[in-house]
DNA sequence: TCCCATAGGGATAAATTTATCCCATATTGC
DNA sequence: GCAATATGGGATAAATTTATCCCTATGGGA
């Protein structure tokens, strides 16, 4: 993968959850996962800002950290489908919460942002 | 602060929220300031891990993205206080449900986090 | 025959984020 | 005078994450 050189942080829920939840595209993933969106191509295609290669990536880190779990059917051309684990299911809610907060606030968050970056 | 050359993703809620939270000790500068650590060296020394320059620019960001505020008091050696606006109260009981979740399922994140670097 | 879809991953470059080091300010205590 | 305290930020290096490009395999359709 990449041989870490600075040691992670796992003090506390906080950092835990961090772990599992950083990356790109994963809160994403998850989320189209949860709404349906099981296969590779599928997901690509909600997600076409990201590269196939990250996907790809992400996708066996959230099954590593067994939020979701991987079908490959022996198929040509090959299928593949995801889906949440009882585990990843229990995540849902914070998701939810987290999504919610960003709709609500959605004009304040927009105008911050772009501000700060202009 | 350093050209963006790869468009933000500013689509939807989760997006929004991702762009304010992401950063290696936002969400502990936040959870701390709630509780009661306002200055930066507190912040610092609750959070030994960090470099002071990391902190001093995220806690900019965040005060730039309106979520905690900075009083600056005219005396030597100088002395700041930040703290919550009412906006970042509100994230309050995101970041919570975030711990919380975090919290009930340590050891068995641990364990995967764990197993995925060895 | 050639191309497409499907899934995966190696190699390498680019972008982004963090870390490290150093300097400045001005008062208090030794 | 010298060190410590407190805050801030420039310059640069290192670490980490993403992007880009390319190659594999196989059956079906133009």
């Amino acid at each position: 993968m990449h041989e870490r050189k600075i040691p992670l942080n796992l003090n506390c829920g906080l950092d835990l959850i961090g772990e599992v939840l950083y990356g790109k595209w994963k809160i994403r993933l998850l989320w189209f996962i949860y709404e349906g969106y099981k296969r590779p191509s599928d997901l690509q295609r909600k997600i076409p800002d990201a590269s196939r290669r990250v996907l790809n990536a992400q996708l066996k880190e959230l099954e590593q950290h067994e939020l979701i779990s991987k079908v490959i059917y022996p198929v040509v051309p090959p299928k593949v489908e995801y889906s949440l684990t009882d585990f990843g299911m229990t995540l849902m809610p914070v998701i939810s919460a987290l999504g919610q907060w960003g709709d609500e606030n959605e004009e304040r968050l927009r105008n911050v942002i772009l501000k700060q970056i202009e």
